[in-house]
DNA sequence: GTCCAGGGAATCA
DNA sequence: TGATTCCATGGA
């Protein structure tokens, strides 16, 4: 089933010193990602495109240990992953400075941080998430992953890496809904094909400067609507000024600035405007706060 | 049995 | 454009 297996990996570490909003929890579990759990000594341990991490909290050090494959260098992937040449201490004054909800909320989840994740995974994974809960989309992609993707042996345990479009070129949409993807079986086929036929189309969104012609092009693939592709920009593209709208989302803002009595007829133009003029170019960090609050507390 | 989940697509006005 | 309905599946 796996023909790749890799057993031999030198395992690196990489210590991030003195590092303030970096909170394994916060940035695991406030829905940007599927892949993180916590191990049985309470560390977060995630396959990402280049291997397996751990991160580990010690007082104000943040330890990452791991193998990666193709004997890339842990410090460079985790920049990038974790996004540490950003600084959150301003992003997060600025945002609390907005109004008391976004400084309670921020409060709260401090330590979030907005991961850089694979474009390509990130678009899969979020077509799986649509009218879905959280456990169940993490199940169904470590069926995909288990299924089709590659095997990383380390410590006597195995991981395995979310399949490439190439690995997912010869599963079929029957495959698909065993692994139970419900009726986002089709969605995820004629996407993966979409995007093998034309490979640039990946490129050219990595590319991309203008926001707004990025969700276009996002738009056309099955199974991204506004939603998914605005999650899509914000975990994989680094478009910090874009704000997704789900059901949590809609709660928490009509909570606390609409106050309508049915949440369920707040018009989702009403919250993206209210979103862009209150928070303007960081509103996907907002978003991610005022989520993370609302599910947690 | 019923409701709900990080929605999207098809249909109809 | 805007509102409604259906779509698989599993847990509460």
């Amino acid at each position: 089933m796996n023909k790749n297996v890799y057993e031999d990996l030198k395992e690196q570490t990489y210590i991030i010193e003195n590092i303030k909003s970096f909170e394994p929890k916060h940035i695991f579990e406030c829905g940007q990602c599927f892949r993180w759990n916590l191990d049985e000594n309470e560390n977060y341990i995630g396959v990402i495109k280049d291997g397996v991490l751990k991160v580990e909290k010690k007082e104000n050090k943040i330890i990452i240990t791991g193998v990666i494959i193709d004997n890339k260098d842990i410090k460079d992937i985790c920049k990038e992953y974790f996004d540490l040449d950003n600084n959150y201490e301003d992003i997060k004054m600025k945002l609390s400075k907005i109004d008391d909800n976004l400084k309670n909320s921020i409060a709260y989840g401090y330590g979030i941080r907005i991961l850089k994740q694979d474009l390509w995974e990130t678009i899969i994974s979020f077509i799986i998430s649509a009218n879905n809960n959280i456990p169940r989309i993490k199940g169904i992609i470590e069926r995909l992953s288990k299924n089709y993707g590659k095997e990383i042996i380390w410590n006597n345990k195995s991981y395995y890496t979310f399949p490439t479009k190439e690995e997912m070129s010869n599963v079929s949409v029957d495959e698909l809904r065993k692994l139970g993807l419900g009726f986002r079986d089709k969605r995820v086929y004629d996407t993966t094909h979409i995007l093998l036929e034309n490979s640039k189309i990946l490129e050219n969104l990595e590319k991309e400067e203008n926001t707004e012609k990025v969700r276009e092009q996002l738009l056309e693939l099955p199974g991204v609507g506004p939603k998914v592709a605005d999650c899509i920009m914000l975990f994989a593209l680094k478009r910090f000024e874009v704000f997704p709208i789900d059901v949590w989302v809609r709660r928490v803002m009509n909570d606390l600035y609409i106050k309508e009595e049915d949440e369920t007829k707040v018009n989702k133009r009403q919250i993206e405007n209210l979103a862009k003029e209150k928070y303007k170019k960081l509103a996907g960090l907002a978003q991610q706060y005022l989520f993370y609050w609302r599910r947690e507390a």
